[in-house]
DNA sequence: TGTACATCAGTGAACGCGCGTTCACTGATGTAC
DNA sequence: TGTACATCAGTGAACGCGCGTTCACTGATGTAC
């Protein structure tokens, strides 16, 4: 037996929870400075020394990342266990709870919702593996239209009026990612994608004021608009 | 005769002059140090002083509302001359006319478009005079329907099913703003600007990397798509 | 037209602060025999 | 079980840089008489 394998070892436990609270601390402090994180306040707050933070994350840009993909992987997950608490073949029911699952995560985290969907971090470069966390929330969106689309309830009437450059764009995802499904339909699905994160960037920096004061309502009655544009339609 | 009436004066020209160049030296690092400028690195550029700037503006946030200023009237009369160009009964013209113009404006301003439409600036409050400039290109559009419902080309299927709350709220805007148009009209309107604006961010802030390649028949589909959700039809 | 004074642009030094990152180090925890 | 050695977390000082803003100043441009 490995020793490791009978208690696991308790220095590897004690980093572990280090590194999760120094990226909670970093958390709080997007808050304030937004995309240029102080590694030194993040100390600070900790009670460190800044040198030490390098123990744990080889640089700033690293800690950022680890912020993203935290972020990213939590509003993905928000969404799937919305979408996996509805029954499966109610559609609308699973878009409109992914819907409100993501607003209620970005409300609940406004400053990682920016770090993730605002302006790029200039000088900063995600790296490659933020790239399947980054699009866990449209992939659940999307397994709704290509459940629709396999059961047939869905994209039946496959807008003919789609141009053909859109098309042939839409097709190289359908057929990789989600094969079966129309690109009309997947077409409509984005406009509801970008419908979804448009309100919201919008609600939170600001755009929406005194333009629209019950938010609440106000985005329920647009991702139900969206619902109905991709034919997400509840039983009359 | 005043002086002043008889030739401008210099001093004054000069200055405005030096207004005007520091505002572009400044655009010009919006691009490398996005939204924390340094009013320093812009001195460098323009080769003096940094000292020297606060005998043009009293603190760099001043600075920063004079470019966000710029920009909302920049994009808002891309907006307007885009529209002015259509002929007055082609609303389908029209509303497709202000889409473009503010994607162009945006594609050659990208950094100017994160500043107004991105993350909020940590620590930055927009003072009062932005807000009149800031709904210059969604009035363009909403003066679109507008005309449409005082002709009674659109809005005559009001819909019923607006729900009451988001009627209440957007009646306070028709009622102010453009008396007359149906709530569910703007509704539909507030759709378009919302998706108008999100498929710009997603584009600019790289959410369309590796899902859309063909940009411009994406953008240009998806708004007529949007020009028809209103109800902005080409005659048949 | 010419002189005296006021206005203003720009300088250069300084204040007081921040930052990311490196490096030699101490002392505690873990590992191998 | 006990000892010798390796690993690792965290310290504290330093490097070299950046920043916004203030202030007393020089010298040029404009104004009033």
């Amino acid at each position: 037996m490995h020793p490791m394998s009978i208690a696991p070892n308790l220095r590897a436990r004690v980093r572990a929870e280090m590194i999760t609270e120094i990226k909670s601390a970093a958390r709080r402090h997007l808050a304030s400075d937004g995309a240029n994180l102080s590694l030194r306040a993040v100390a600070r707050e900790l009670g460190m020394v800044s040198s030490a933070l390098y123990r744990y994350f080889p640089s700033r840009d690293d800690l950022l990342t680890a912020l993203i993909l935290d972020a990213y992987n939590a509003v993905g997950e928000a969404a799937e266990a919305a979408d996996a608490a509805q029954p499966r073949d109610d559609l609308p029911g699973r878009f409109l709870a992914i819907c409100h699952a993501v607003r209620d995560w970005a409300h609940g985290h406004p400053h990682e919702y920016a770090l993730l969907y605002g302006s790029p971090v200039p000088g900063y470069r995600a790296p490659q593996d933020t790239v399947g966390p980054a699009t866990r929330p449209s992939r659940a969106l999307a397994a709704i239209l290509h459940d629709g689309a396999r059961s047939g309830v869905l994209g039946r009437s496959a807008d003919p009026d789609l141009p053909e450059r859109v098309r042939a764009d839409l097709a190289h995802l359908t057929v990789s990612e989600f094969p079966g499904m129309p690109a009309g339909l997947l077409a409509r699905g984005m406009t509801a994608w970008i419908q979804l994160f448009g309100v919201l960037s919008f609600e939170l920096f600001g755009h929406l004021h005194n333009v629209v004061a019950d938010r609440d309502a106000f985005f329920d009655h647009q991702m139900r608009a969206m619902a109905a544009h991709v034919g997400v339609v509840p039983p009359a």
